[in-house]
This record gives structure tokens, sequence and C-alpha cells, in this order.
DNA sequence: ACCTGAACACCGTTCAAGT
DNA sequence: ACCTGAACACCGTTCAAGT
């Protein structure tokens, strides 16, 4: 007779921080970041919302865990070699991660980082950078600024494209075009195409990739 | 008697667009992005939430609105000029719009953009680099990149600095560098003090904005 | 046209309590 | 130690209704 829908009292440690983690990162790259919530992940795990505060003091502590599973599953460092391709081999890791991983994106894109996490990769770009002859200043500066470009970069690439994925959208964007006007922007309604098509893309990445490293070769002199 | 809390009706027309978006920055700026809500910015113009709604279809349509405001409001484009000082002009102005407004940061890192908001400075950068001599397809992406850019610096700087605003957040930083093993990874250890300087201010945009301007003008040949 | 309250279907998190 | 339900103080938005 009781058909109320309650839920059987899960079992003792039925959870487990790489357990609520990989759901939640599940979760995530199912619906979007900005959909998941601590409730929808204690009903996927079959618990109620409070247990997973035994294992996370919060939801920020929650993604900063997703995050540093994700950071720490692939190895962003490369092989030796000119310091030019180890800055193209983990700047574009980087961009592949953050691109198949768009969860990822919004939380390095909303929350600090603290470090460790990236330890490796920076350990790798920052000693080909050292051994190739920047002095520490410029290593640690010109590490940054990858970061950042890359960080900037995905970012943007992500969201146009995820613009551009319903019809609405691209009617949107077209539309903006369009409504440009000639006689107020001439040189913007001639680069419409082009600059519609630098929205994302490997082409458009290795381009500002490839300006990055020869600006940093003059500093060697 | 009655000494319910309850408002009194608000008259015809208290509302307008630009009371709205002027207010939601206020509170946007005053209380953080995260924090605004809708129901907040009723109760602070002195209606029910549900007035708002005759203006703007959605809370993300306010925030577009939002944004269109501060981009508007200030002129990006710059004097006329070698193209070089055209781009730095352009790119430390938005820097700083983007570090004086870090809701518009926060927008900007979640919202697409349609593109007519930013028509004037994208015209005056890209006709210098046109008239510069760089090809269309070299002048779109020369853009998209420097805005990436921008974008990239100004969030990771406006994050970084958040996070060292409380002294516990400052400790977690130094915490985390002073954790990193000597052996494992030698070169960071080594920068510790120059990679934790590079997280933000006008040196560090400068290095990265420079190498930029020096990678393009090869391009020019 | 412009503003209203009530209601719906959610949130994250605190607290005291069960096992 | 690990999981629970109830409760608190919120959300954005729909709907039908007032003026």
């Amino acid at each position: 007779m009781s058909d109320k829908p309650t839920r059987a009292r899960a079992p003792r440690n039925t959870l487990n921080p790489e357990l609520i983690v990989t759901t939640a990162l599940a979760l995530m790259e199912a619906q979007g970041l900005e959909a998941f919530s601590v409730r929808s992940l204690a009903k996927e795990l079959g618990v109620g919302p409070m247990a997973l505060y035994t294992y996370f003091r919060s939801k920020d502590e929650l993604f900063d865990a997703v995050r540093d599973h994700l950071l720490g599953a692939r190895r962003l460092s490369a092989a030796r070699g000119p310091w030019q391709e180890q800055v193209r081999t983990i700047a574009t890791g980087l961009r592949q991660l953050l691109l198949e991983h768009p969860c990822l994106l919004r939380i390095l894109a909303s929350r600090p980082l603290k470090g460790q996490e990236t330890a490796a990769a920076t350990e790798t770009l920052v000693r080909a950078l050292r051994e190739a002859g920047f002095s520490k200043e410029n290593a640690a500066r010109a590490h940054t600024m990858l970061f950042t470009f890359v960080l900037g970069a995905a970012l943007w690439e992500s969201q146009m494209n995820a613009e551009k994925q319903d019809r609405e959208g691209r009617r949107r964007l077209r539309a903006t075009m369009e409504s440009l006007s000639a006689a107020d922007y001439p040189t913007v309604v001639d680069l419409a195409d082009e600059l519609s098509r630098t929205s994302g893309g490997d082409a458009q990445f290795d381009f500002g990739l490839n300006a990055l490293i020869a600006g940093l070769e003059p500093l060697l002199n």
C-alpha cells in the first residue's frame, strides 16, 4: 500500500569521491554546467542531497574536484624538442582538452586555479623556455600569456560554436551582420565572411599561436 | 492597523529599460554577477519581480542589455596612426573596460556576442590592419586573436585578483606553491616568484600584447 | 500597457537525527 | 562515519488577474 515514491536507504559506502566526481562530470557533459545541481547529482546517485556533503563541503569544492580530475587525467607535457614545438604541443593539447570538455572551460573561466593541478605542464613549458635562453621573468610571462590566450580562444570558440549549433542562433548571427550599415562600417561589412570564419577552428587557433611564438623569438637576443 | 510589510502599488511607468539596466548594473557591480537576481533587482526598484518581464523576456536578455549598455558607453575606437598603435589603444581600452566592470567580463565569458555591439571598435581595428597591408583573411584573424587574447588575459587577471583579495585566498596560493616538490618541478619552484607575479598587471598584459603585435609584423611581407 | 500576487518547480545549505 | 528528512531562505518564470 505504501507506494509512496520513497527511495530505499542507501547502504553505507555507496559513495566515494571518485564515484561522485565521475558522475558529476557525466551530468555536466550531458546537460551543461549551468543545469548541473547538487540535487540532480544526488538523484542520479540514488542518495539524498545531503549525503554528498560528507565528501565535499560545497558545490564549489565539487567543481574544483571535477576540474582537477580532468586536468590530472591528461598528460599535457610533451617530449623534448625545440621550445617552439613544446609551446605548440602544450597549447594545442590544452585547447583540445578544453574543447572536449566545455564544462572544464567554464570552471576555469569562473574560478581561480591554485597551480598544482597543472604543475607538470607548466614545468615542461617553462623549462623548455629557460633552456632556450629566456630569462626567468620572460619565461614566466610567456607561460602565462600562452595560458590566457588558450583560455580566451577556447572560451570564445566554444561559445560561438554553441550559438551556431541551433538554426535560431545562426539566424541571429546572420541577421546582425546584415544589419550593419556599410556606410558606418565599410571594412567590417567587406570582411563579414572572413570575420565570421574566425570565430573558431584550428586555422584560427594556429594563426594566433604562430603569431605569439614569432613574437617571443626576438626576446632571445 | 495593517502594518503588513506590503509595498504600495508602483505607479505606471515607474520602470523603463534604461532605469532597469542601470539599476541592474549597479547591483551587479555591488554584489557580483552570481549574487544578482531578478528578484533582488525588483526589490531594489520597488516593484514585483514580474514587472520586469514587461521589458525583458528573460534574465539572459537582461544580461545582454547590460553588456550592450557598457560596450556602447565607451568609445573604444582610436585616433588614426600606425596599426601597431591602433591595436595597442583598442586592446588596452578593452582590457581597462573589462577590469573596471568584472560583470561585463563574466557576461562576455558566458554568452556569445552577436557583433553590432562592438562594430565601431572592430571597424577601426580592421581598417587600420587593412590599410597597413594585411590581407582580408589576416586582418580578420588578427582582430579575433586580439579579442580572445584580451578576454582571456582580463578574465584570468580578474579572477586571480579576486582570489588575492582576501588573506585566505593568498594563503591558499602560497600554500600550493610551497607544496610543490622541487624534485618533481624544479623550474616551477625556481620561478615561483616570477610566475606568481604574472597573474595580472599592466606589465604582463603589455608583454603579451607586444609579443602579439611583433608576431603579426612578418605577415606584411 | 503595465504592474500585481499566487503558484510551480526548482535551488544550496544548515540542522538535528537516525544507523 | 555515513546517510537521512525537514526546513530555511532563496531562485526564474508561468499564469490569470487587476488597473
